[in-house]
RNA sequence: GGCCACGUGGCGGAGUGGUUACGCAUGGCUCUGCAAAAGCCCUUAUUCCGGUUCGAUUCCGGACGUGGCCUCCA
């Protein structure tokens, strides 16, 4: 099966084929562990979990390695710290605070059904391997020291805006940073800056500090992979300043003119038609819709969006998530077991053009409208869906609810006894009842069963 | 200002140089104590203006519109 892949470095879609396929390399830019993710941040974890799974189906899960790193060197960690803890060592405080948000972000994504990677390396532990780069970096001019500073030169490399299309001239006209005192060239970006005495830091050669954002991702991904690897991928708007910054410290530092072959940018989500923001106060935590919904919902909704296009995060597009996801699921038969290498070919093939998977999920419903529901369950479990089991689907209720299972089942059985007494008033009084509670009563041939609206 | 992406029916959302997937909603029918659910059936779309072509929604150019990046936001 021929895997294509858009591929921001050349603005096209290629053909992947991989540096070598007993070894294929995918490392994915993780959070920054300062408060709990929300919908946004699990854009790109589902659909590069997706990805994961296409990989592992084509060239066997062996042979391919997943990291996804996490950030926990950051300035808004820091302020979260001092607010927080105020009394206790700064460094002791941000793990505090990591410790918890990372423990949180693990419970979030499992909840949405992503495997886990196979490597979750983080900032803090790769202190000594970043500051190995910057003094090699030093050492071959494409670094200087400036004002306890170290700054990376972009001068120095000649490929430095490739990624972005653009070049240094057109950059410093669009931007609108002051520049400081100690940069040679208004974007030049930091690898090592001071910290204060109540700010994080490492002793280092150029005195106590920590290292700038770009640099963990070249140092933890040589460390993992090697000079040259398959995939980077992340969100979109890291292409600039973050992935710019990465290919160019590590190429300078490997000598390579590749970091990666393919780089792999998922596009923004909106909430309903505006971006997030702490002003407009719409940032939804992974959390609070795990409360609401079904998981599968969540991931489910994520998917019916190509992840190269701009998704509109709605109230109504989750309840048609969930909607379809009840049909599939009426059909669905928990006992059955399937060979997970009999995919149908049309489905993989579908995901395999750049991960389309809205045409996928096509698949799916011409799988439910054929009758074939072994097919339709099989593809949902390799997207993650159908897997819950029908009982906990149909039984499934919001967290935050106050519904009570078994006084529902008590109120269906009165019902039935009414109805079959051909007591209809009072058989309706039980149903009008619940839907002011917002559970719906459906009347199947067989029996009664109930949903939360 | 620079760079980039996008513009498809009531809504969501794919593909394609020649009958415009798929879903949701709407409408009709079947079933049903009623309602719902379920099943069946049907209708509606490629922003505008040029160009290339026998033929463009698809390729090229332009206009208009929307959005992203140029700030350590995924």
């Amino acid at each position: 099966m021929e895997l294509k892949l858009y591929n921001t470095l050349s603005k096209t879609k290629e053909l992947f084929v991989p540096i070598d396929k007993e070894d294929i390399r995918l490392y994915v830019c993780g959070p920054t562990v300062y408060d709990l993710a929300h919908i946004g941040n699990a854009r790109p974890v589902i659909v590069f979990d997706l990805l994961y799974r296409i990989l592992n189906n084509i060239f066997g899960k062996d042979n391919v390695t997943y990291i996804r790193n996490i950030t926990d060197v950051d300035d808004k960690i820091n302020n979260r710290a001092y607010a927080e803890y105020p009394n206790i060592f700064i460094n002791d405080a941000i793990n505090k605070i990591t410790a918890g948000v990372i423990k949180s972000f693990h419970e979030d994504i499992f909840s949405l059904g992503c495997l886990n990677p196979d490597f979750e390396p983080k900032a803090t532990e790769n202190i000594s391997e970043m500051q190995e780069i910057i003094l090699a970096l030093i050492k071959s001019k494409n670094a200087y020291v400036s004002e306890n500073h170290v700054l990376f030169d972009v001068t120095s490399y000649k490929n430095y805006g490739k990624l972005t299309n653009r070049t240094l001239k057109e950059m410093i006209s669009g931007s609108r940073i002051e520049v400081a005192t100690y940069k040679r060239h208004p974007l030049d970006f930091v690898l090592w800056k001071p910290s204060s005495e109540i700010e994080p830091g490492w002793m280092s050669p150029w005195g106590y500090g920590r290292p700038g954002w770009h640099l963990e991702c070249s140092a933890m991904s040589t460390k993992y992979f090697g000079s040259h690897f398959d995939i980077h991928g992340g969100g979109i708007d890291l292409i600039f300043p973050h992935h710019e910054n990465e290919i160019s410290q590590s190429c300078c530092f490997h000598k390579n003119d590749k970091m990666a072959n393919f780089f792999i940018h998922n596009g923004i989500l909106n909430i309903e038609g505006k971006k997030m923001s702490k002003s407009l106060g719409n940032i939804l935590k992974i959390k609070e819709l795990l409360n609401k919904w079904p998981s599968e919902v969540i991931r489910f909704n994520m998917l019916r969006t190509h992840y190269r296009q701009p998704i509109d995060w709605t109230e109504t597009s989750l309840k048609e998530s969930w909607l379809i996801l009840n049909k599939w699921y009426d059909v669905t038969e928990d006992q059955k077991i399937f060979d997970e290498n009999n995919i149908p070919y049309e489905f993989i093939e579908s995901l395999c053009d750049d991960l389309n998977s809205p045409l996928a999920i096509s698949k799916l419903h011409e799988f439910y409208k054929e009758g074939n529901y072994d097919d339709l369950r099989l593809c949902g479990n390799f997207l993650g869906l159908l897997k819950i089991g029908k009982k906990d689907w149909k039984n499934w209720i919001p967290s935050a609810s106050n519904i009570d299972v078994n006084q529902i089942e008590m109120l269906i059985t009165e019902r039935e006894e009414a109805r079959k007494n051909k007591d209809f008033a009072q058989s309706d009084k039980i149903r009008d009842n619940l839907i002011a509670k917002g559970i719906k009563l459906n009347d199947n041939k067989d029996k009664t069963t109930w949903e939360v609206l």
